[in-house]
DNA sequence: TACTATTGTCTCACTGCGAAACAATAAATC
DNA sequence: GATTTATTGTTTCGCAGTGAGACAATAGTA
């Protein structure tokens, strides 16, 4: 197994990235799961020496899930002295051997968390060369992960809500056409909390980011709704 | 001189703290001179093997200001190929001489960017080391900083400025007891705007977090007004 | 044809904020 | 000691935004 070599990355300093997508009614976020250990972890990396921050967490994810233009915002930067536990890495690199070479790998390092938001339809996800398995799995209902990852999806959330507003987060979550409860369900699976339809809808399009098309979505027994777009 | 030995510190991993002050009317911030060169920069520092990057940040600042406990907070990390010019450090390192185990100052570095709020009027800043002057500037007009410094003081006051309802920072940038005057000074001087005396009044009593103090300040020739502090 | 579920819009009361005015008062001036 | 000046604490008015509820419109279903 070809592992990284320790000269083409800066030492001690990773990436960590939570990836959120939405799925019609649920934030998800995209784990890796160790399969020979059970483990389940955020999709992370190290920064190589001739690259930007920045652009090492993009080529991971663009690794991971195909996508190229993706928003992406960093965070938050973890480093404390928990973190610092070298015999989980050592178990999860324990099925392909490890090497002197590899002994980087088990210092200490300092992460710095990066969250993207990306179109849940648009993606295949790819699992790495040391994990199994990559999927989606609820915000609400994630499983236990290793080091402080819990803790960094924690700090992730909470900044994407607080910016919810400033910028047009949602964006990057919905397909090319919505409707207006699509937008809402959005709203509402970041917050965490239900919103009033009508004020929703009528705080929304006072922004004049929409573009509302003539198109009407059909299927359900009851008036159809308009389709919009955000405008560009 | 003795130089920090390599083998104590984290590689390629910096901070770099933006220490805001508050002199009466204007916002400022602590600066190094480095008088060789004539350049100016952030107060910075490495972060120990066996500490964490929250602790390193926390000693630099007492070692440079003798505070100890300081409102403390870290808002970006920087790291961009643009910042690497080991030329700048080499310049600053010349007038004390360098050995080989110092070539490490001089590899790339990613810093995680701080900042402190503190009370101007307890702090007697100390130079470290390399510089050997430190002083107060206002942020308004600061001079050429080295590296991306300016850019990592923008960065900073963004941060604060979209951050002060949330937290109580002033807290941090008053005197135990001070007037409503004094703490609207202090707004204005973090939004660089100026507000209406009556409605910032109305709207931070509203809030019920100040405490009215019965001692009045007098000095003016005019009404005396009350001095308040923040609740505990 | 009547019914049901959902949508688009409107109304009403309340809150929060900008701007301006008014009354109170500590020191300075006459 | 009376008057003036500068600043403070508070109030008022008008406007914009928001929460909560109501009403009419309509695509499919019974």
């Amino acid at each position: 197994m070809p592992n990284p070599e320790p000269s083409d990355f800066l030492p001690h300093i990773a990436y960590d990235s939570v990836v959120f997508g939405f799925s019609g009614e649920k934030l998800k976020i995209l784990l890796m799961e160790y399969h020979k250990t059970g483990w389940f972890a955020l999709p992370g990396g190290f920064v190589g020496i001739n690259d930007s921050l920045d652009n090492a967490v993009q080529r991971g994810l663009r690794e991971r899930t195909g996508l190229d233009e993706v928003y992406l915002e960093q965070f938050y930067t973890f480093g404390s002295m928990e973190r610092f536990k070298p015999e989980v890495m050592m178990k999860i690199m324990e099925p392909f051997g490890y090497e002197d070479k590899d002994q980087w790998l088990f210092k200490r390092f300092i992460s710095v968390g990066y969250y993207a938001l990306i179109n849940y339809e648009e993606v295949e996800p790819k699992p790495d060369k040391l994990s199994d398995s990559i999927g989606w799995y609820e915000v609400d209902h994630l499983p236990e992960l290793i080091l402080d990852h819990n803790f960094i999806v924690q700090k992730a959330l909470n900044h994407l809500r607080t910016h919810l507003d400033q910028k047009l987060l949602s964006v990057n979550l919905l397909p090319e056409l919505f409707t207006m409860k699509d937008l809402q369900q959005v709203y509402e699976a970041i917050l965490g909390e239900e919103l009033n339809r009508a004020n929703f809808q009528r705080k929304i399009l006072s922004l004049d980011i929409l573009e509302r098309h003539e198109k009407l979505f059909s299927g359900g027994s009851h008036k159809a709704p308009f389709l919009y777009s955000f405008k560009k």
